[in-house]
DNA sequence: AGCACGCCGACT
DNA sequence: GTCGGCGTGCTC
């Protein structure tokens, strides 16, 4: 009798056994790694084969028959699945949720001609001719010496790429990728970037420079046809390159030689819904797993990575600034708004260093992180605000259409003409918003071409495409924009960026708004002063607004110094017990009343019995404590050690499991935002 | 997770 | 008298 062990896409965490008859065709059995389709309960799923055998525990006449076996599927080998079998046990879920989630919905739901379509496409398709020759840059000391260090690595080896934007990294990327592609001919390179559409350049660049190479783009707004093509042209090892953001960490690719990530820190690595893996961390766990080396590439690490450098577990590789000979990095000053007032959101020297640049033919950029036009509205005689009634935020007001909207839950409605209480005229907007600066902006420069970015001015398809061309083809003057632009886009003659009001972030709750705002700085300020001709052009200016500006991440960033200022995170990181000196767990609980959340948590904390090495916290509100009429509260625990958490959590969420309650509730490891 | 079965409230 | 609420139990 044939017995295939099989694991389903449920939080079932074990693998049930079928009978498997092999067809009169004379097809083998099942191997492990192979999906198949069985019966169960009355419907039929597709599982993944995990093992086989010719008995099984489970009485005969309980066993049911598996279905089709997909045999033109290579088996998805030993490595992936460990790694699948690793993120479920660290991540707390089980093997066939984790195994079954990351394959692409064709071959989750078992599309046998679908499949079979894009495999026999993929047969088809054309080895590509001989390369196109692309010139290759000259590389500079240190992004040779990268290069180096990485291809002689041998086994494990994580670099650490520290550079600013313009520093070169995407170069040792792509040499380091060459060589490797080069050394073995069926070598697979990983390339993951944090998200794909605001790096089209990337791929552009990467397709250039890999003519004859199938390259594997991955990514969550691929139709699902494409994304079935790709995900087989990796596993078949057909494509060679696979290019993707964090959810090509999973792919299963039979012959991983390297991996980079670029943009390490980006928070985008990290999933935030189902399964809440961190894609950098797997991606090192998968280097080390495969003994191939791993590239983490950015400009403003990831506190965990630096700590990884300082303890001599990665090694870091430096590239001084500006590969491009011309292009200097911005001058970075700071505006004290206790001086200099605030008007309509800006203060004076910046409105002159705008009109500067206006002047002189040249762009400026206004970075402001708050969309809308003023994020609350009041009443000036009873104090009434625009609180959204379904979410513990206020609505947002928009002047387009005269809407509030709510940001948290899409909540959209308009503007009372006078107050819903007392009912006075006299409402007014609160604060500044990209809208309400572009009004300002028209106002002061009624001759220049302004051009506003941001999720609302952008929310029709190809309409950023269209923004961004219009900024390239010299169209527009002056840019507000949220950190929308601040990610990747190569600004032609942009040699002022402004920022209006990064001051929040500082006094967050959240321990890494930070080490955020620093990264989104230095991104919006490598913005400027890319591709200004000649060495004798201006150079380009980045001025900060700023309440603060003794603060030690602003000095930091007048020196381009985010060591100064890691310096300091870290300390702060390390007194508070929080990552990288420490390791968290987050329990999420959602109600329809507080109290309820509330309780659940409390009860759940009761349920821990062994808290050696761990720290719980008492059940806390969350910052937006209600969205969409569900409130929301949470249980942090933290602890020194690692596995002291994971043991904790082991025999902790079984008991969890177990309990009947109608709270909904989640396990986040390794939470980025708390 | 599905998808059943199962036992109590307001409707044609 | 039924439709349907979601509690609990199982899936090889």
């Amino acid at each position: 009798m044939h017995i295939v062990q099989v694991v389903l896409d449920a939080p079932i965490d074990k693998y049930f056994d079928y009978r498997y008859q092999p067809s009169s065709g004379g097809e083998g059995m099942p191997l492990v790694g192979q999906l198949v389709t069985v019966p169960f309960g009355r419907r039929t799923a597709v599982g993944l084969v995990v093992g086989t055998g010719d008995a099984s525990d489970v009485p005969p006449e309980n066993l049911k028959d598996a279905g089709y076996c997909f045999q033109e599927i290579p088996p998805l080998g030993k490595a992936w699945l460990d790694l699948c079998r690793f993120a479920a046990s660290y991540y707390h879920r089980t093997l066939g949720e984790v195994a079954l989630s990351v394959l692409p919905k064709m071959v989750r739901q078992g599309k046998q001609k679908a499949i079979g379509k894009a495999l026999a496409a993929l047969a088809q398709e054309q080895k590509k001719e001989s390369p196109v020759p692309v010139d290759m840059p000259v590389l500079n000391a240190s992004q040779q010496q990268a290069v180096e260090t990485i291809l002689h690595a041998e086994g494990f080896f994580p670099v650490l790429l520290y550079g600013v934007t313009g520093s070169g990294k995407t170069e040792v990327y792509l040499r380091a990728v060459a060589e490797k592609l080069r050394q073995s001919p069926d070598a697979q390179v990983l390339l993951m970037v944090p998200e794909i559409n605001l790096t089209p350049q990337l791929e552009a660049r990467v397709r250039a420079r890999f003519p004859a190479e199938d390259i594997a783009v991955l990514h969550s707004r691929l139709s699902e046809g494409q994304r079935l093509r790709n995900w087989l042209a990796a596993v078949t090892g057909t494509a060679r390159i696979i290019l993707g953001t964090r959810l090509s960490v999973m792919v299963p690719a039979p012959n991983l030689a390297l991996i980079v990530v670029d943009e390490e820190h980006a928070p985008s690595y990290k999933q935030q819904e189902g399964l809440r893996y961190s894609a950098r961390d797997l991606s090192v766990w998968r280097a080390n797993y495969l003994k191939i080396p791993v590239v983490l590439g950015s400009a403003t690490p990831s506190l965990e990575s630096w700590h990884h450098v300082q303890t001599g577990r990665y090694r870091q590789m430096a590239l001084p600034e500006r590969a491009m000979e011309h292009a200097s990095y911005p001058a970075v000053s700071l505006i004290d708004t206790s001086k200099e007032p605030i008007v309509d959101g800006l203060t004076q020297p910046l409105v002159e260093a705008v009109r500067r640049r206006l002047a002189k033919g040249e762009v400026s950029l206004l970075f402001l992180n708050r969309r809308g036009f003023a994020p609350v509205i009041t009443c000036n005689a009873c104090g009434w605000v625009s609180q959204c009634h379904r979410c513990s935020a206020y609505m947002v007001y928009h002047k387009a259409g005269r809407l509030l909207r709510c940001h948290h839950c899409g909540l959209a409605r308009i503007v009372p003409r006078h107050c819903p209480d007392c009912g006075n005229l006299d409402l007014q907007a609160l604060g500044r918003g990209t809208q309400r600066i572009e009004e300002n902006i028209r106002q002061q420069f009624p001759e220049a071409r302004v051009l506003r970015i941001d999720a609302d001015s952008t929310s029709r398809k190809g309409s950023l495409q269209k923004a961004l061309e219009d900024i390239y083809q010299g169209k527009v003057d002056i840019v507000i924009g949220t950190q929308m632009v601040a990610k990747g886009h190569d600004f032609q003659n942009l040699t002022l960026v402004g920022v209006l009001d990064p001051d929040t972030a500082l006094f967050s709750h959240d321990y890494r708004a930070g080490e955020r705002l620093f990264s989104q700085l230095m991104q919006v300020a490598g913005r400027a002063g890319r591709s200004v001709a000649g060495p004798d052009a201006n150079p380009a200016q980045v001025m900060i607004q700023t309440r603060y500006p003794g603060h030690p991440l602003y000095q930091a960033m007048c020196q381009r110094r985010y060591d100064a200022y890691v310096g300091e995170l870290m300390e702060e990181r390390r007194i508070a017990g929080f990552p990288p000196f420490g390791y968290q767990a987050l329990l999420t609980a959602e109600a329809k009343s507080i109290d309820k959340a509330m309780a659940f948590l409390q009860g759940a904390k009761g349920l821990i019995d062994r808290q050696q090495g761990i720290t719980v916290s008492d059940a806390i509100p969350m910052a937006v404590m209600r969205v969409a009429n569900v409130e929301r509260a949470q249980l942090l625990l933290e602890s020194a050690s690692r596995p002291a958490l994971q043991g904790v959590l082991s025999d902790w969420l079984p008991k969890l499991k177990g309990l009947k309650t109608s709270v909904k509730w989640q396990v986040e490891i390794d939470p980025l935002s708390i």
